[in-house]
DNA sequence: CCAATAATAGTAATTGCTTACTATTATCCG
DNA sequence: CGGATAATAGTAAGCAATTACTATTATTGG
């Protein structure tokens, strides 16, 4: 049983991992200050004692995100023995993160589509930003090594490699199994790093044919 | 200015008409039946005369995105002259449709991402499901074609597929362009239909190594 | 053709319920 | 004690849904 009447800093630390937890399991973006409240053997009211308001709750959260994150993918980074090494050592670090936390992307997601940018919007995309700028630096590290193709196109190589954790997610939201993740993770990465590489066929895959036509609006 | 006293069925579709457009400028989720009849210039009450419930236009939404998305892909894989020229056709409707829609790939996350399973969010889950089964369909087309790596894992290539739109979807939440989506999406896909693609290096791509040419800079 | 009538589509106001947030009181501990 | 913290018990606002009623359109029989 968790004692009453911790430190400040403690029942704050202790509300975001409630947030984190229940992100598991609902949508994010109904997750009531009551039931955080509930989560954490507290009154609802309690909680407005260490936050201001409801979206402080979510900025303490992002920020905590954005820490975690961060640390582990660079931290993963440092440990690999070339750049490409490292772009897999990133994406391997963060789908354990995202088994750990499932909540997360889910939040992740939630919050950048809001319509007015509350405080916890910034933090998301500043984190974003900054994952974007990791990857770019090792992309354009592997080019020089002669790892990644040259002509590689490394603001859309960012963009995929992100695109890649986002469909694993969704398909664990269907199958409703976050190991799912885990298990396609290696063929997902497989097909991505061969598509970044330096290789045989590299110009004239990009310049196929490209039905773009002007599509009226 | 729309006429008032519209037949049922009308006054549905344009129901439902409202929410996709709203969906493109807001939290899907956060849309309410007042903001929704406020659009059609029509009370808040009159819409329950045409849906029992909320959750039914939700409903109706849904799978008025899947006839529409659907009917998009595959008048466009027909008109292709090969397997791969038709994920590549697939890939730029899907992308037309939703700088056309874009509160489509924001409502399909959230309703994917819902803890109970309401009627809206099964119509979701299965068009994904029919959305994998045409990418898993013509990625082995595509093999026994000899267009695509015969070693290709079809499922991991159909969730990064999923994934690029994904991807290109949030870069365009960061940075509030839909249009952004079409400026990135030949890039992306580029990396995609190499990875996939069959040619020289292709098992021991998966594993790590060494790089083969001399290193520049 | 054209009133009378039925059926349908709208409005305005209100329902019960939930929410974020607050004012007040009670409790702990140095 | 006294200062910080939690619990209690609210409030005002917003939500989906319902109600009672009105306006419009469709149908029918003489």
């Amino acid at each position: 049983m968790q004692s009453k009447y911790l430190p400040a800093e403690e029942r704050r630390s202790l509300t975001v991992e409630a947030v984190v937890v229940l992100s598991g399991a609902q949508n994010p973006s109904e997750i009531t200050t009551a039931a955080i409240a509930k989560h954490m053997n507290v009154t609802q009211g309690a909680l407005f004692r260490h936050f201001p308001t409801k979206d402080a709750i979510w900025e303490a959260v992002m920020e905590w995100v954005t820490n975690r994150l961060l640390d582990r993918i660079d931290h993963a980074a440092e440990g690999a023995c070339s750049p490409m090494d490292g772009l897999r050592a990133m994406f391997m670090s963060h789908i354990e993160f995202v088994i750990e936390y499932p909540g997360v992307p889910r939040m992740m997601f939630g919050e950048l589509q809001r319509a007015e940018a509350a405080p916890a919007t910034k933090i998301a995309r500043m984190l974003i930003k900054r994952y974007a700028e990791r990857l770019a630096k090792k992309l354009e590290e592997a080019k020089a090594a002669g790892e990644a193709a040259n002509d590689l196109d490394t603001h859309a190589a960012a963009i995929l490699f992100i695109g890649m954790i986002q469909g694993l997610v969704m398909q664990s939201l269907l199958s409703g199994d976050i190991k799912a993740v885990r298990t396609h993770a290696h063929g997902v990465l497989g097909i991505y790093l061969r598509g970044v590489k330096s290789g045989a066929s590299d110009a004239e895959t990009l310049n196929a044919r490209t039905p773009r036509g002007k599509i009226r609006r």
